[in-house]
DNA sequence: CACTTGACCTGTCCGC
DNA sequence: TGCGGACAGGTCAAGT
């Protein structure tokens, strides 16, 4: 679920949240969420100060004095939560379905895969439920050559991209379907099922069309949708299905905003039509069926 | 090479 | 109530 919006909300919350706090220990459960040598965690890790966190597509970056960059990946349930005291429940307060409403109990919990523990003993949780996401620890200078970097393509909302380059880019993936070559993040960074289905809602684009058919217009009309979602998403503080919280452990309201994701049966909030649901891209896929047509 | 499908996981929800 | 299966979706490997 986290998507380019909620890896950026993560990225702002930890930014005011963890620079300049220093590393005193690290522990996790299984390599495959953190596959970095000890030797490397107790050299460059331990007794580092945090300096910086980045973002680049869904990739979250924790820069480290030491020149050293914690890489992370939250895949589907990940979450990066940060805990100024163990026995902080403040955030509880708030009642479910309230914007503020903390997703996270104690922590650490089941959940939990790696425990970052500063020197004034507060602590940086990564939980991740289904265990697809990770935690690597790279020279700063070797993170742009990772594979996953040398081959994701531009960040959507980067002042600088046009219109004209976002067009530019599907004309890789001409024969495959638009929400295909949106979720291609070789094509543009940052896009998840999400945003996908929204952005082609808002631009008026059946998701199965060919992106050989989809006309100049319609590219700049879907650039444009892509990013004024993004940008309302971000605002919103992403959005939460299930288990996206940011680095408090609360949910984004983006969902309560959604034209069509999550919405089947409900009314289109163009035209009234009801949206409906089915497999496309190999992804659960909304649209409403009087506004997004396949054929013209 | 271009493109699609399956695997990776676990928690939740639905139907029987 | 219990249980099996479908489903959720980001990315990479494997298959067509």
């Amino acid at each position: 679920m986290p998507e380019l919006p909620e890896v950026e909300t993560v990225r702002r919350g930890l930014l005011s949240l963890i620079v300049g706090r220093s590393v005193k220990a690290v522990e996790h459960d299984t390599p495959k969420s953190f596959p970095n040598a000890t030797a490397d965690v107790e050299r460059f890790l331990i007794g580092a100060k945090i300096s910086d966190v980045r973002r680049r597509a869904k990739v979250l970056m924790i820069d480290l004095s030491t020149d050293y960059t914690l890489v992370i990946h939250l895949k589907m349930t990940g979450q990066m939560v940060f805990v100024a005291q163990p026995s902080d429940t403040s955030s509880l307060r708030f009642g479910a379905g309230h914007p503020n409403e903390s997703l996270v109990g104690n922590l650490p919990d089941r959940s939990t895969r790696v425990t970052v523990t500063f020197e004034d003993g507060s602590h940086l949780y990564f939980n991740d439920q289904r265990k697809f996401g990770w935690v690597r620890l790279l020279p700063t200078l070797e993170v742009p050559n990772i594979d996953f970097m040398q081959k994701v393509g531009p960040e959507p909302l980067d002042a600088d991209f046009t219109a004209e380059q976002f067009a530019e880019r599907f004309k890789r993936r001409a024969r495959t379907s638009i929400k295909a070559a949106l979720l291609d993040q070789t094509v543009v960074a940052g896009v998840g099922n999400i945003y996908a289905d929204e952005s082609l809602w808002g631009a008026k684009i059946h998701p199965q069309r060919l992106v050989g058919n989809i006309t100049p217009s319609e590219f700049v009309l879907l650039y444009a949708e892509l990013r004024s979602v993004m940008n309302t998403a971000i605002e919103k503080g992403g959005s939460t299905d299930k288990n996206y919280v940011n680095a408090e452990g609360k949910r984004g309201s983006y969902l309560t905003f959604a034209r069509v994701f999550r919405r089947e049966g409900k009314p289109c909030p163009r035209c009234g039509t009801t949206i409906v649901k089915f497999k496309a891209a190999g992804r659960g896929t909304h649209i409403c069926p009087h506004c997004q047509i396949l054929s013209p």
